[in-house]
DNA sequence: CTCTCGCCTTAACCAAAGTCAAGTGCCCGA
DNA sequence: TCGGGCACTTGACTTTGGTTAAGGCGAGAG
């Protein structure tokens, strides 16, 4: 069966009983294949024999950041489960400039929807932190969509809530000031909700400045005018001093913004 | 069944093989239900039998603009199917601002999709153009939706084209300026692809400016500098002297921008 | 007929994002 | 150790969209 991203299918047969085999510094808390990918709200529940037969049609593979995984218009005959990295999904304008649609990170999976439609992928797909991921074969997903109806209901939920985060995400792009999509991300990157929160940016800022929609420029300068709401950066380490105050400014109309 | 927008709920039951009693002036060319929603590409090949029961729990409605359909928050328990007219779906920020996310016209749905997962609504509906629409319990929808596992499949490809809408709507606010997305919108107004076009705004600029993200006051403005490229607009009547220049200054990078 | 209201436009001002260009710091390889 | 490349920052400048306020204009009511 051919594939889009012939050069990069080197990667290991699953055998969906056994340990994954991905290198430890990629992949932390090493776990069989299958309870990976029961954990992904697609397949959650899904029967044991119909997911080893998911997954014998998948290989894991590794690489590192920079690759192309797909172009915009190839035939979309498989799907990726992210088991570690990053992977941003992007369109480029006629002058070469590139906008980050969507990022994908552990515990994610993408592409499922190309296959169900046209065939083709409608964007590019390109690894931005070294990853480690589950390619499942287009052939072996509609079997099993086929096999286990309950699995195609779940599937329409799960395009259910991917549709709501495009639909805030672009409330927020219509509503809300860079600063705000900027601090919102940054919010969504620690589980505190009050206090001081360190985080680490999970890719650089060129990448996260095409996420929310502005130039790298901009985005230093956005940075730089947090500081007064208590938000540090150097490098991608990331420190907020007060969580509850950073959601309140970000939050509430008007006052206190920097 | 209680209802979310009881107070309108007063249409007549819908007669699936008798030609919907809706006004003339709302609903020119005026067919059998049944054609009106099997022309949806969500219930195209539809079988007969399951389409009757499905239009058994439906009736029509008309509504006036400025009418609540619902809010958000609300049980998500019919969608709609638009026959004629326009709603939109917007949110309420803190401030009481609204933003629209999206905005439906004859022979379109919406509102399935909320019905699946959390079962209600995520966004609030209003009527911004007199409209006339068939609203469907979501007991016979989902019903249909069992007994018909195509249609299962035919919504799954629907969710992925909306899907894929959305992507691109986000592509369009993060790449593309104001004035494109303007010019965008009254492309996609006519079927020409060359010489002069005339087209009537489907509904107040108050609404096309939050549709492409921005203010009523630059939508003025972005008009007024759209002369140079041939666009004229007097109230809701819009002339494109060349669609086919309209285009290219509007898909091509930089040079000739108003 | 005029008044008013809703819808739209205009103008002046400001804040902020884009652009272009230069500069800094860091890592890595020769 | 040097040099080059990369990621990021800074500054000066331009452009543009938001804000506020005022005014025009047409339709419908009184």
């Amino acid at each position: 069966m051919p594939c889009p991203c012939r050069p990069n299918c080197d990667g290991p047969a699953i055998d969906c009983d056994r340990t994954l085999s991905t290198p430890q510094r990629l992949f932390k808390g090493v776990r069989p294949a299958k309870e990976v990918v029961a954990g992904l709200p697609l397949f959650a529940g899904i029967q044991p024999e119909i997911l080893c037969r998911l997954l014998a049609d998948a290989n894991t593979i590794t690489r590192h950041r920079a690759t192309l995984l797909f172009g915009a218009g190839d035939p979309a005959d498989c799907f990726y489960i992210v088991l570690d990295g990053a992977v941003k999904l992007f369109a480029l304008s006629q002058d070469g400039r590139e906008t980050i649609v969507e990022i994908f990170g552990p515990g994610t999976s993408f592409a499922e929807a190309a296959m169900l439609s046209l065939g083709t992928f409608p964007l590019h797909a390109e690894v931005i932190e070294d990853a480690t991921l589950i390619r499942v074969g287009r052939r072996a997903f509609l079997y099993t969509l086929n096999s286990d109806h309950a699995l195609a209901y779940r599937m329409l939920a799960a395009l259910v809530t991917w549709n709501r985060r495009l639909s805030t995400e672009i409330r927020d792009l219509k509503e809300r000031t860079p600063w705000q999509r900027v601090a919102e991300f940054l919010l969504a990157q620690t589980d505190a909700t009050t206090g001081e929160a360190r985080l680490a940016l999970p890719f650089n800022k060129e990448v996260l400045a095409s996420r929310v929609g502005i130039r790298r420029e901009s985005l230093s300068r956005v940075l730089g005018r947090l500081k007064v709401l208590g938000v540090r950066t150097s490098g991608s380490a990331v420190t907020i001093a007060d969580v509850a105050l950073l959601r309140r400014a970000c939050f509430s109309p008007a006052e206190d913004r920097p």
